[in-house]
RNA sequence: GAAAGCAGGCGAGGUGAUCGCAAUCGGCGUCCGCGCCGGUUGAGGAAAGUCCGGGCUCCCCAAUGGCCAGGCUUGCUGGGUAACGCCCAGUGCGGGUGACCGUGAGGAGAGUGCCACAGAAACACACCGCCGAUGGCCGGUUCGCCGGCACAGGCAAGGGUGCAAAGGUGCGGUAAGAGCGCACCAGCAGCAUCGAGAGGUGCUGGCUCGGUAAACCCCGGCUGGGAGCAAGGCCCAGGGACAACGGUUGGCCAUGACACCCGUCCCGACACAAGCGCGCCGCUCGAGGCCACCGGUAACGGUGGUCCCAGACAGAUGAUCACCCCCGCGCAAGCGGAGAACAGAACCCGGCUUACGUCCUGCUUUCACCC
RNA sequence: GCGGGCGUAGCCAAGUGGUUAAGGCACCGGAUUGUGGUUCCGGCAUUCGGGGGUUCAAGUCCCCUCGUCCGCC
């Protein structure tokens, strides 16, 4: 399951302001920032309906590997991960933006560990099952 | 049967279901922004490395032609191709028992440089050595000459050095020797002949020339230069008012022709920051894929038919389940296992190189055994 | 997309085609000392990232490749 396109965080100016004034948590293997949204800086797309809505990213540099296949993994096992998390818990989610960049070395470590410690940053952020 | 060589194909098996993503088509709805439903399509042989060649776009040389400079791993011959440093066929050389493989393969007889150590000498020689026929000296003499010395001189066979010592081996020849003569081999030149050519074969000749050009270089060949889709174009928001922007990357001649400044209203999402388009096009139909026939040894070409096959912009192509297929165990029911590896499009093609590799197919060689 | 550099012993590194590839730190052994440090002497068995080629000879020249660092738009 991909993430849905509303569900997206797009555009520049949306990952300039978070890398500048996003709160950060930082694991082993990744780092977690998070913000309350501004919708008024998301990319206008006029087939996205909610603006509101839970917005979510992951990076994975090539410092992380640099086999692209590698990356697509990381990125689509996260990418699961969060969506159906969101699924979960509505609520909590709605009007946050989350921005997981992974870390060199999270190539090697299992999903286990990476969808762990992905849960446990996410707890200390406030999104708790 | 074993080992090996060559050529070629394939590379997420098939069907269905559920949840999702990207593009597109159709229908319906619409507040004209889009939404819903249904259909279709959705990574590679290397998409990679970026080592070459192009297409396309803009800038510069005014344009066209030419010359020079510069550049080029361009370098046997003939062909193929839009082009290539690629491919095909052949020649020579080298390797392998063989099938077959490799090949940067012009010139050292234009010039310059280098050839450490060793060695007498590395475009030039005599250390040890051989001889001393001819001269010279000494002795003898039957006055013909003989013996000795190694002074002049001759030689480069043998030894030694070295990657390499100037044709090799053998016989003759000689004072000793030497292509000095001869036979064979190698090389060179000329002639004849075969071939489209590189070259092959044969005959004759005089006997002879170190290596290195992936050292500089010479010769032949090719070549406008530069930037790259973040190229570049369009729309407008806006900006500037004698400043801004452009005149960026060889020279010369035909030709009056590159300037002591020149041109134009200009720039344009670029303009101190803040703010202002996270705009649109380029963007995928192409030297295109597949099939058939024809020409060609082949690379490839021609004709006809047929198909449309990713186009994102924080960047899609994913996850789960069931059955069939395959393998192992088992009489069977059934149980267990594998479907991988290398690797992910970003303007597009043709090559090369590298990574990976299972399965399959065909042909050939060598060895062993049987008939 | 375009372009450039680097790789030599555990670390830092020098090296006009020609002996056995400088040097420093570290490490090891020995001497000196009652012991340690300092000092002195000796050592470090380095496929010069890997493969192939040219050459009599390659760390050096040529080609391919791997790793790593960096610049510009």
């Amino acid at each position: 399951m991909v993430l849905s396109r509303e569900h997206r965080l797009r555009g520049r100016f949306v990952f300039d302001r978070l890398y500048q004034r996003g709160q950060r948590q930082h694991g082993d293997l990744m780092v977690l920032r998070h913000l309350a949204a501004q919708p008024e800086l998301l990319k206008p797309d006029p087939r996205d309906h909610n603006p509101h809505s839970c917005r979510l990213g992951v990076v994975v540099s090539s410092k992380v590997s640099k086999r692209a296949v590698r990356r697509n993994q990381l990125r689509r096992l996260l990418h699961n991960h969060l969506s159906q998390l969101v699924r979960s818990l509505p609520d909590q989610a709605a009007d946050r933006w989350l921005l997981i960049s992974l870390k060199p070395g999270s190539a090697e470590a299992s999903a286990e560990a990476l969808l762990g410690e992905c849960s446990q940053l996410l707890a200390k952020a406030g999104l708790r099952p």
